[in-house]
DNA sequence: GGATAGTTTGATACTATATAACATAAAGAG
DNA sequence: CTCTTTATGTTATATAGTATCAAACTATCC
């Protein structure tokens, strides 16, 4: 584990973990993130992180439409989809492709390989982040003659609190 | 690499690839497995899993509807899906999470974990099917409590016909 | 060989997920 | 202020997958 980055391993699963502090800092890192990069962290934006951080489980689209369907008059799938695509190609959020859904990330700003700890029991989603695992990959496709840009890994299975 | 099951790899991006034979050794395989495991291998089942053999890219659903209905009256989305889920419970295809499209497996019969490596170029998929990584991937997990039971493990990059 | 229990497929309807295309509005640069 | 770019509104459509019940088939047992 010597080179793992540690502090991305967020403790989803624990049961001290303070998800609003997350959510706050979160919100707080992508706004400054935005001002750097020169993106705007718009209301809706904004709003959509929001409603991804409220809830401490993954989050579909459709479920944020209906919230924000509450909100604004004209909200409709692109409004959605659209959002999302800007949060996930900024890294605040990644999306879980064995549950079509969305999570908030741990530690946005700092690039790092994203591995995600699925419950299916309580379908919460831990991060992994382990660049151990990211350089392993990286050097089997390798030597297939096969270079790596993204991934996605999932593990299913049964979280601490679920009796994993 | 040591310990990884190298038979399993399938050199599906290799020139020299004979598919058509794959084909032929995957359908006998399939037969021969569900003889012996004492499951059905109707004629739909045969045919769902030829179609997809029939292409050496990954397969939609979709697609796989529009050519039954050209050979059976009454096929529709629920012919096509319960068929899937019969061929991939039974280890004949894998489903490529990041496409929502499915492949044939190189080696039905055998437990291996899945690694994918697809092609953002070409589309092709291969699959790794090394224990090095899934071990790995398991310890990690592991070590945070987590109990893994399934993998979806799916590199995307560049393949080496195509100048990965 | 016929009753019957289990499995597979047919058929209809529906729900869920995601994108295309074009119009309008808002924000930043000069 | 006006021009350009970016973001959002709006309508329509494409793609993916499930629920439900009925009919047909298969294997088995008597």
């Amino acid at each position: 584990m010597a080179s793992s980055d540690q502090a991305v391993v967020t403790e989803f699963f624990a049961e001290g973990h303070d998800h609003s502090a997350c959510r706050e800092a979160a919100l707080a890192a992508a706004e400054a993130i935005c001002r750097t990069r020169g993106m705007r962290f718009t209301r809706l934006r904004r709003r959509v992180l929001e409603l991804i951080w409220d809830r401490d489980y993954p989050v579909k689209a459709y479920e944020l439409l209906e919230q924000l369907r509450g909100e604004r008059s004209g909200a409709a799938p692109p409004t959605v989809y659209r959002t999302l695509d800007f949060l996930l190609r900024e890294g605040f959020i990644h999306r879980v492709e064995s549950l079509n859904a969305y999570i908030g990330c741990g530690d946005p700003g700092h690039a790092h390989p994203v591995q995600l700890l699925v419950c299916r029991h309580c379908y919460k989603v831990a991060e992994l982040a382990d660049d151990d695992v990211a350089r392993l990959l990286q050097q089997k496709a390798y030597a297939r003659g096969f270079a790596v840009d993204a991934a996605v890994v999932e593990l299913e299975g049964v979280c601490p609190r679920c009796g994993g």
